[in-house]
DNA sequence: GCTGACACATACGTGCTGTATGTCAATACA
DNA sequence: TGTATTGACATACAGCACGTATGTGTCAGC
């Protein structure tokens, strides 16, 4: 094999990302210390910087890494919705219930825009918004939805399941406010159906 | 007067806001010092200190100072509009618009919640959705919306107006996404509205 | 088997934060 | 009016974390 070298490399990449997940969802980016990631993972700054080439840089990876997790739950509750249009309700609820989560919360919602910028702007684009604008445009071709811009309809969409999972967790209630949470979303979502006997 | 120590004390503090939101705004809340903070208002980290405690709280003094500007502006764009739904849909415009200034987004929307945590629960309970959430309340009162939680439905609409606005900022012409952004924030929003003709 | 390269460790300098202490002016009081 | 005390602010110091520069051991190629 001569992957030797690289299996390790991967191997070292993977302790680091955990260690730093762990880390950086516990106790935020800021607060996180290098020294500690490295050392839980049982290396030093040398590897972190030579893998990831900084502090920001395995924030990244750390991002990549949710963010693929979470269009694979995206795609799951879409996949069980009956149409198409319950599918694009179902991502928003999925969407919703993983922003409870304290790690994607944390790193995904807070620490990650306010240190690597604007999430649409990241490297790998954002899986999950690609995914629900995605899901928009084709409901908009079947003419379920109107006539409006996805990617809009899209971020729109994606805020405010954002925002109302940032409330949801902070509530001293959760599950009860979820619940509210959920309908008001469903409700809003509404507003971007067509409406009945529409020529289009 | 026994107010001579207390107007000065008065002009620090806005002398060192002043330089903090300069500072904030642009190089972001980890990258601007103290020092270089207070140096720019003439004084040293002592002030600071002894005014606000810490960095944190000179942050959460520049966040409300905004927050109550933000307010003063979402009301009188309330006010312009012809009915009460309007003002609800011209309140996030105008949240859409001030969005788009770098101030607001960094301060408010980036480093704010990262280092605050959840807006909804800064001390000063961020003034703007409270108004959002009042009006809603008073169209579900008055009939036009459906009777759903209206602070629920403020959170979501600010979430909307939020995500469309980082969008917007980001983009190569902000002035296209922004119409389009709104276009689709006012569909959006008909998912609030009663159907016509229903008992509620 | 030797050499070059690469993955990672170690050492050091710099900058920033927070605290502890000092100083001077303003008020209160006699 | 003179003095004592409070409080606003400045200064000095210690600790910590980041980034870089340099060193070291191990793996592929000739």
């Amino acid at each position: 094999m001569a992957t030797k070298r690289a299996q390790m490399m991967e191997e070292t990449r993977a302790k680091l990302i955990r260690a730093a997940r762990q880390a950086f969802a516990t106790k935020g980016y800021a607060a996180a210390s290098m020294d500690d990631i490295t050392a839980e993972a049982g290396l030093t700054r040398g590897a972190l910087y030579h893998n990831f080439g900084g502090k920001k840089g395995l924030l990244q990876a750390v991002v990549d890494q949710i963010d693929q997790e979470m269009v694979t739950r995206m795609l799951a509750a879409q996949a069980r919705a009956a149409s198409r249009w319950d599918g694009l309700l179902e991502e928003g609820v999925a969407y919703i219930e993983m922003a409870l989560e304290p790690e994607v919360q944390r790193i995904m919602l807070l620490d990650g825009p306010a240190v690597l910028g604007d999430p649409s702007q990241w490297p790998n684009q954002n899986a999950c918004l690609q995914r629900t604008a995605q899901t928009i445009q084709a409901l908009i071709d079947e003419g379920t939805v109107k006539p409006l811009d996805a990617e809009a309809a899209a971020r729109l969409i994606n805020g405010a399941a954002l925002n109302a999972a940032l409330w949801i967790a902070a509530a001293d209630e959760p599950r009860a406010v979820l619940a509210k949470a959920v309908e008001a979303f469903r409700q809003l979502a509404t507003g971007l159906l067509k409406p009945k006997g529409d020529a289009g």
